[in-house]
DNA sequence: AAGATTGTTTTGAATTAATCAAAACAACTG
DNA sequence: CAGTTGTTTTGATTAATTCAAAACAATCTT
């Protein structure tokens, strides 16, 4: 099952696509051209957080058909090196991407049903961000997964 | 480039190969046939943790010619099922395998040179194991990896 | 606003890591 | 030592991602 996000588990409702505007400027200012494909990229991470590659191409076919998935993998691998986005890679999952950047969030996923959320880190602020024992690193960054049931699988595991 | 381990930086003299009883014991108590790839992999994997199955493919193939990469993967998947070992995935890697297993020790991995060391946790015990807010997961696991330069290649990067 | 330049996307193929399935085989049980 | 069960081999397949060349489009320059 492929990892998704959670923010949109109770559907109905969605907050209005993010301004075609607001998008663009986002994508200028990180240095990189302005294309339909980045667009619609940018617009269904938005509207989908922690989606992955073929989810996006999914999402983007739609609006624009004739895209590649290949496309969608070139857009994510400019927008990751721009810091536009986040590639986060769970294991046993391919690279889910967010556009939740330059915070050091984290993310816990649920072991039954994979939905993934955000967490901000454990106690206190950058709580793991120095191992015991650094052997020598220059430590830059740390990564932290939590794994775990969510409240909805505990539910349906005490009555299936 | 392939993640390596980092135990045996100064090659050279090496403590003698685990005794093949007791990892035949290992490999019995844990409730699994003893054959000769599983002890080739076992002994492979005490002698290089932070394996990925194809290293240890090649460990085990001068010793034991014959054995196919699947039944590797097949050791693999038994020995983590039976919790003997554990597999570890960081982002852009192929699994790697360590014998050390039942403490929550993380690990810290080098962004030039894809060393790997393992690392107990930060500060005081289990601090990452408690996210700001569980947002109602049971919580089984916390996985942490640290990102950056090693010792080594800080100085390889100061003077090339 | 048109042309030049540079970067992006398409098209098509390849690669890596891992998994699946059936048949042959080997370890432990009694 | 024979039977049962689990393991390994053999061969094929999948999923996710990357590579490369040609076609194309966005921005820069004038």
């Amino acid at each position: 099952m492929p990892l998704t996000d959670a923010s949109h588990d109770d559907a109905g409702l969605r907050l209005a696509a993010a301004d075609a505007a607001a998008l663009a400027d986002s994508i200028r200012s990180a240095g990189l051209k302005v294309t339909a494909p980045r667009l619609a990229v940018l617009r269904a991470l938005t509207d989908k957080p922690h989606s992955n590659a073929d989810a996006l191409f999914g999402a983007v076919y739609s609006d624009l058909p004739g895209t590649s998935l290949q496309a969608v993998y070139g857009v994510l691998a400019s927008f990751t090196a721009a810091g536009l986005v986040r590639k986060i890679e769970p294991a046993g999952s391919p690279a889910l991407f967010e556009r939740r950047v330059g915070d050091n969030h984290h993310h816990i996923v649920c072991t039954r049903c994979s939905v993934v959320h955000d967490v901000d880190c454990a106690v206190g602020h950058s709580p793991c961000l120095t191992p015991a024992d650094a052997l020598g690193f220059d430590v830059r960054a740390a990564e932290v997964i939590y794994w775990g049931l969510c409240a909805r699988c505990q539910a349906d595991t005490l009555a299936p």
